[in-house]
Order: C-alpha cells, then structure tokens, then sequence
DNA sequence: AATGAATGAGAGTTCATTCAT
DNA sequence: TATGAATGAACTCTCATTCAT
C-alpha cells in the first residue's frame, strides 16, 4: 500500500529518524534539510513550520501501528494465539531495528507539559495499542483485567525500550513479548 | 545590587524541577536563573556550564536516592517484607509528588544518544536500583531470577511513570509498587 | 524583508577595515554586520565564524600583493630599475592609503601566540614579499646578501608603517622605498 | 634601585606578560587575577579599572628602559662606541629574552586609534629611544642625519622583532644592533 | 586587602522563519 | 519547487565592574 513516496513522506521519514536519535529540540529544521538534500528554507514549501512536521512525525508513525500492527488484533478469523504472535513478531521487528528508540515514549518525556498537540496524538498511540493488546487478552481475562494487563505491558515495553536504549542491548527486552504471549498461551 | 547568595545547591534544585517539565534543551540559561532570581550570567559563578548543571543535577537526585531509598534494601536488620515496603513507598511518595516524573528517564530519552556524560549517572542509577531489588529479591528467588525480576520491575516502573506523567492520572502507576511487594509477600 | 545580497567580498573588504582599525578581538561581528548593513546572525549565511572571516581577509590581501604587487618581480621583460620602482610605488600606494596600517603586521602581533591558521597566512605574504624583492636583488647582490637585504627592507617596511600609523605622519615611510630602489640604482 | 615590590608592581610585571603574549583585549581581568594568585575582585583594590592596569604597564617599561637603556647614551664620560655597544647589548638583552615581542609594538598595533592614552605613552618611548639614539650618532652625523638614522633604525627594530616574534626565531634580529654599532665604529 | 556573589552589557553563535528570485 | 540571503530573537557564555562581608 505504499504511496506516491512524495517530498513530504521523505521528509517525515528523516525527521522520525533526527527526533528519535536526537531528541525535537536538538533536532534543527537544517538538520532535517540537511537529511533531505534540502537547503533549510526549502521545507517551508512542505511543511508550515517545525511543530507541524513533528505532529506529522508522530501521526506517521501511529498510522503504521495502527494500519501494520493494532489491526492484526482484530483480525478475528484467526486463532487469538496466532493473532497475538504476530503483534509481538511486528513490534519486536520495529524496535529491535529502531535506532533511538520510540518515538513516542521520546517525544511524550521531552514534550510531555509543552507541546499538547504532540501529546494528543501520542495519548491516541498508547491507547490503540492498549485496546488491541486488551481485545485480544478479553478472550481469557475478564474486561476489567484485560484492559489492566494491556496498560501494564504496553507501559512495560515502554520501559524496556528506554533500557535497551540506554544500555545499546536488547537482551531484556526481548521477554517482554514473550510474557505477553504466555498471558495467552500458558493453560490457565 | 549584588549579594543575594545563591548556593549550588539551591540552583540544581530550580533545575532539576525545570528539566523535568520542559526538558533540557528547551531549557535555558536564563530559565534556570530566573527561578534561582538571578541573572543568567549570575549562574556561571556557580557552574562551569549547562552541562555542568545538568550532570551535577543528575548526581543530586542519584545521591537523594542511594541514601534515602536504595540504602532501606540492606538494612539486613529488618526483615525483608518491612524493607520492600518501606522502599516502595519511598519510591511512590517521590514519583507521585514529582511534578514532570523521572528526571533519569526523561534524560535517558532526550539524550541518550547525545550527552554520554549524562547517559553514564543514568545508567548508574538504575544498575543501583536494580541491584537494591535484587538483593531483597534474593531471599525468597535464585539470583538470576531476582536480576531479571529486578530489572523488570524498573523498567516497568520507568514506563508507567511515563504513563502517569502523559495522562496526568497516577492511578496505574500505583499497581506496580503493590505487584513488587506481592512477588515476596505471597506465599510461594 | 530581506534581500540585500551581501557578498562575501563586502563583508572582507569591510572587515579588514575594521580589523586594521580596531583590532581583531576588539572587532565584534556586530561591527562587521553593521558596516555590511547586515544584523550579525546574517553574516553566518556567508562566514561560520569570526575566525573564518579573519583568516579570509588576510587571505584576502595577501591574494591581492601576490597578483598586483610581488607578481611584478618576476617581469623578466622589465629591466630590474624599472620592475623595483614599480614594485615600490604598488607598495607606498597602497600604504600609503591604508587607514589602520597593514593588516599582516597588526594581526601578527595581536595574535601570532594565538591563533595559528592566521599566523600562518601572515608568514607566507612575508616570504612571498621577501622572496619578490631577493628575486630582484640578485641582480646585483650574492643570493645570500640578497635574501638579508630582503628580509631587512620588509621588516624595516613594517617597523616604518607602525610608526607612521602611530604619528598619522608618512614622512619618515617615504624614504623607506627610496633606500630600497637606490640599492639597485646605485653604481656599485 | 629594586623598589618595594608592591603588589601593585606585582601585576604590572604579569600583565605586561599576558599583553605581550595575548593582547590586550584578549586579556582579561581574570586572567591578570589569576596570573597574581587574586580573584578578578580583587585587582580592583590596586587599580581602577583595565585600562589603569594598561597604562601603567606601558609606563612601567618605559621608565624601565629610560632608567636602564636610554640613559646610557647621555653617559658622557664614556666613549660613545662604548656608550652605543652598551646601549644595543642592553637592548638586545631584553628582546631576546621577551616573550610576545615588545609591548610598545605590539599595543602599538592593536590599540592606535582607539586608546589615545595609550599611544601618547608609546611614543613617549619611541621618541626617547629615537633621542638617545641620535644624541651618540651627532658624534659622527649631522644633527638632521642622526635623527633619521635613529628613526630609522627604531623602526628596523621594530620590524625585526615582529619577525622574529612570527618566526620564533631570533636570527635575523641580531643584526641590527651591529648595524647600529657599526654606523659608529666604522672609519668613515 | 581580599573574597566571592552578583550585575548588566555584550560577545559569538544558532535557529525558526520569511521571501525575492 | 527550490534556493539563498536576510531577519530577529534567543541561546550559551564572557567580561569589566561593583560591593557587602
């Protein structure tokens, strides 16, 4: 389903990686330029100014979890215990190749009291990947215990990117799926 | 004019608050000043640079936590289930009051990749949390699985106090200190 | 509001009148931006720092004296009479026209401890110049006496435009090229 | 004739180094503190402000070499090729041991036309140099003569020692004493 | 006399943004 | 659409100077 590759996609492509690596602030609108073979001025044509590009990072990114990831949850016709190996396999994919972290929990620390259209779209995030992980642990846990277990193992794979992050090892982070698929899995 | 005395200490306490809530980049010099009353030339006395600040910052709060929250895991005199107690609610009580959340995980994501003097204290900081765990883990689980137990336990931590900070809601968050005190509180 | 296309000749040429005139630490890049009509975060479009403005001035001049001036020596087609009288009158016009003085001997002695990238641009107009002037002199002199003669007229040059800068009087610096063309002149 | 050695005498002697080597504006007050083992504070106690501190550095050479140097020529009851080997070697002395050149020069050059203080004491010791120079030449020279002969020759000196201030190295300044010694020795 | 905290101005530099070309 | 020159505000940091202690 990939799109026409606009100027604009690549320039949000660049501009997830500077953010994650470098944080938004340490992040200038000529690095970003620079990352696109772009002078700083050019970007305008693109983007109204810097917040706009960082929303635009950020929904980017959340319409991929949502459109590649979230929606494997509700693909009902398959087994639950397939549906939430393929989750895991996916996120795991995406963090064990992506440098700097998540963008989202980066941004949420950095932004977190300042820039609140930032973390409406990241609230959003962390919400879809909550329900998914929840629709599919409804179908061994109560509503109420669903809903818990999801926050507490999205807040935990948080957490364990923010460790592998720091540490350059993703040793740790690896159980973290794998807990996640025992919830379903393990014989009660 | 003149003479107001300002301490160090004074300084890193306005700036430990400000890089909490807007983060270090986005915070200045004169920020920092402002708060302490000064003028943002005024600070130099006191500090070589930002970094400085920022550094000394960082060992400020890892020095608060070694000897008032860590030190509780080997007071071997007590037993176990009073130390795990007394440490998480040493923990809850500062993340609950600590208006912008962790100053370490807020750090590690900002500037993980960028300032490794900074990534050094942080990444000293959670090793000696861990190992504070660890130890009191250790009375009832193998070593190893006290280590994992333990990092788990603060990388969820760090998570849900990320959660905590993006929602403005500390009702999950207080779930993890009751889960660490179960995993020795139960009956095997 | 923009738009004034400043180029980076303009902002040399106004530079090395500023740091003859004033000095070179004693030149702020506010100074330049201003004799340019530029504000001063305008001149990193053209410069990424002072030093770079300072090293492209001398750089700069020297240019120029290696084409105008030094070049003349070695207009073999010329009798020498004629090439050193040349050569001094391209001298004394232009020092004698030079508010502040010559740029390679002030900026020699404010900062030949200091920053070496413009020392080293200072000695090589000075060999050049030198070498020009022992280039002639061989015509009529050892090479080793030619050299000494060389060295001694630059450096006498030089001593005379201190002196005059500091007395506002060209009396004394007339004479200067005189000697130098009587060497050559002179039945031996 | 040592005299107290006051403090005050104290930070002439370490700022004339610091002038010489650094310049003036790249000086700073606290580097002269530091040089003394004072605070920047401090200095304020012995002197009213920077430029105080340049002046009477200026001054303090000055009646230096009136006292040690310029003096020798008025000598009477010694021979004037006596007198002049005297006064070079001296000189020389002082040059080939002062690092950073001369600070007559070189302040000379950096300050001209913007601290009229300053050059009024400069060329109150050119001109007393000049003087003494002539008086012993008019033993030999007319009176016109020996005065452009010891501009001259003032000048040549200081040429030289920004050259071998340039260059480190101190060969080619020698010579110019012996010039000066020979215009006297030399049967005309 | 010396200290050390503070000042206030200004240094060099960076940055998001604008806009004529 | 892209460029590149310019803006103006803000940034980190330095400096000469002041003054209570």
């Amino acid at each position: 389903m990939a799109t026409k590759k606009t100027s604009k996609e690549e320039i949000i492509k660049e501009s997830v990686k500077l953010f994650k690596l470098k944080g938004y602030y340490n992040t200038s609108m000529a690095d970003i330029a620079k990352a696109c073979g772009l002078l700083k001025g050019s970007i305008y044509h693109h983007f109204e100014n810097k917040d706009a590009i960082g929303v635009s990072s950020l929904t980017y990114i959340h319409d991929f979890f949502v459109k590649e990831v979230y929606s494997i949850a509700y693909k009902t016709h398959l087994p639950v215990t397939e549906r939430i190996e393929l989750f895991i396999q996916k996120i795991d994919d995406y963090f064990l190749h992506s440098e700097g972290g998540c963008l989202f929990g980066n941004l949420a620390l950095e932004l977190a009291s300042e820039k609140l259209s930032f973390t409406q779209v990241i609230k959003e995030d962390f919400e879809a990947w909550e329900e998914a992980l929840a629709f599919m642990l409804k179908e061994k846990y109560s509503d109420k215990e669903a809903m818990v277990l999801a926050k507490e193992y999205v807040a935990l794979t948080q957490g364990s990117i923010m460790m592998m992050n720091l540490h350059n090892n993703s040793e740790q982070y690896l159980q973290v799926g794998q807990k996640i698929i025992s919830l379903l899995k393990e014989e009660s």
